[in-house]
DNA sequence: TTTATTATTGAGAATTTATATCAATTACAG
DNA sequence: CTGTAATTGATATAAATTCTCAATAATAAA
């Protein structure tokens, strides 16, 4: 099973890149911009490939699409619930390395995922309510 | 909107009680054997009226369904991809109390879900292996 | 540079998980 | 009892992802 170099893959790997935690349905849109008729399918078979194979980082969401990381790297992440960005949490460091054991556990991977409001969300509540007021938005229009 | 104590409910609550980390197909099997017509909606309704009033815990998974636990105080979780079962992550603490404030987040909620192998499938994966072999099972066997 | 091999693709069907709709039912206050 | 509105069941719908499979194309081999 070699891989091959094809240029779906290829256009797959530069939109995870230059996008900010997208997600696949994101992917698909850049991609779709310069190879109109790929298939979703596609993108979907290259960020699973591109994952396992190190190139990027997969990100799994407690809510909505998983998202993808040019940082292939664990880190943990936060998830604004008002514009629905995904950031990456640099104030709470990764666990700790992986594979290891834990208690007869083999834990392979470790995901943490923050979720509130991010800075700018927060502001704009702090302004119309007293307290942080119930917005769930989901994140079509956030980046 | 008061709440009113249906039987559907507090078949709901009991359920998630007696069974291990149950996704919501688990609970509608469990409560369909007392009462045969219950609704799949009335499962999902039900699941999250108790966790948003405290009464149980909300789990989400980086794979497959969410799960519910019959202890709301937030915990860190183990799910093993092996078997599919959920576990909790004695060994690792919940990161911090919220809401919080973190470098301008607003931090609500904290979700750590650890994955890779429990104790049993490691030890199974020993004697077969001599490295940890892949596995992907879902956790229709699982409980 | 042709040919063979097989990884990869595109299109769409299918699956999984969950939510929305809405008329009928029923818990509970009065 | 009766009125009200929370709740339910049945089903449609949605979102995210995976599966299927014949057609295509990247690479190795001749």
């Amino acid at each position: 099973m070699e891989r091959r170099n094809t240029l779906q893959r290829r256009l797959v790997l530069d939109a995870v890149r230059t996008l900010l935690h997208p997600d696949a349905e994101e992917v698909y849109r850049a991609v779709s911009a310069k190879k109109p008729n790929i298939s979703r399918a596609t993108v979907y078979r290259n960020l699973h490939l591109l994952a396992e194979e190190g190139a990027i980082g997969e990100i799994q969401t407690g809510e909505g699409a998983d998202r993808y990381d040019h940082e292939a790297r664990r880190h943990c992440h936060f998830r604004c619930r008002a514009c629905g960005k995904m950031y990456d949490a640099a104030f709470f460091p990764q666990p700790f390395p992986h594979p290891r054991y834990e208690d007869g556990f083999f834990v392979e991977s470790c995901n943490v995922e923050f979720a509130g409001l991010c800075p700018a969300c927060d502001k704009k509540y702090q302004n119309k309510e007293t307290d942080h007021g119930q917005a769930t938005q989901r994140h079509k229009d956030g980046g």
